[in-house]
DNA sequence: ACGCGAACCTGTGGGC
DNA sequence: TGCCCACAGGTTCGCG
């Protein structure tokens, strides 16, 4: 479900709730979700303020008094649900308890947010603010694609010595944090390159190109409150609406939407994910 | 060292 | 209706 623009949702729609707010009691209702919880989390979210959500890539993180961060993953489908809170003019009910909600923070504001993953490629940790960027799950992780740190310079050097396909050296996330696979088949359809050429392979300019392309694409994303394909919601509940801008995930068999072009959407498997393009229009 | 496939899980939808 | 297979937005791990 979540690349970098639905996890920014999810922030933003859990910012107004859990932001400056305390912590009541935090119910961890699981061992684990992919990996282990951490000892004693319920004990040490217990009565901790959250000083700040921020996002480093698809990771949220709340930062909290204690000198801890709360980490959290939504892994493929993972929801992070706001009840009893007001919300714009609506007051969002509790509802009952459902199959796979693992974790749950009641705040002392009232509002509670619940945290469901029938999949559980989710995960949570505890870490210390200070050191966060050194963790093992965030260290070895590239630069914000909408941040200053990458630049087409940055991307070209990055790519010069990747000899595999350019949709595999967009997915890692060394190279570049937050895409995946819905908005890496976007943007090499924007950018009119093939998934399947090698990235070492692709001239400068071209290379060049990927980098406004991708920055606009997630803009759109966030913009439109992310895509929700099966089950993706935001944090009050309601959809996203970029799955409406696609142009070519999950469009196999439909024309491609290019001016003159009669070619039809292709859909090839690259190392396990599928990726959608035209072959006419993405050389 | 690098790149790829397998593995981790559950749910859903399509074909027969 | 029911069964089986394919597939799903991510990431790590292990093997060649």
């Amino acid at each position: 479900m979540p690349e970098l623009p639905e996890v920014e949702t999810v922030r933003r729609g859990l910012a107004p709730v859990m932001e400056g707010a305390r912590i009541a009691k935090a119910d961890v209702n699981r061992p684990n979700l992919r990996w282990p919880f951490p000892d004693r989390m319920s004990e040490r979210l217990t009565g901790a303020k959250i000083e700040r959500l921020r996002r480093r890539s698809k990771y949220i993180l709340a930062d909290l008094n204690t000198g801890e961060s709360l980490l959290i993953h939504l892994g493929m489908s993972g929801r992070m649900l706001i009840s009893g809170a007001k919300l714009g003019q609506f007051v969002h009910d509790h509802p009952a308890p459902e199959k796979h909600d693992h974790v749950v923070f009641h705040m002392e504001n009232g509002a509670r947010v619940t945290f469901n993953d029938p999949r559980r490629f989710g995960a949570m940790d505890l870490l210390e603010t200070k050191t966060a960027d050194s963790h093992k799950l965030l260290s070895s992780i590239g630069p914000e694609p909408l941040g200053n740190s990458f630049d087409e310079a940055y991307l070209i050097d990055a790519l010069a010595t990747k000899g595999s396909p350019i949709k595999s050296a967009l997915l890692d996330q060394s190279i570049v944090a937050g895409l995946g696979n819905i908005y890496v088949c976007e943007t090499l359809y924007r950018a009119r390159i093939s998934p399947t050429r090698k990235a070492n392979k692709i001239s400068k300019p071209r290379v060049a190109s990927l980098v406004p392309i991708i920055r606009q694409v997630l803009s759109d994303a966030i913009a439109a409150g992310g895509s929700s394909l099966k089950d993706f919601r935001q944090a009050d509940g309601d959809l996203g609406y970029f799955q409406h801008s696609f142009d070519v995930y999950g469009r196999e068999g439909e024309r491609c939407r290019t001016d003159g072009c009669d070619n039809t959407i292709k859909r090839i498997v690259q190392s396990g994910r599928s990726s959608f393009y035209c072959p006419t229009c993405q050389r």
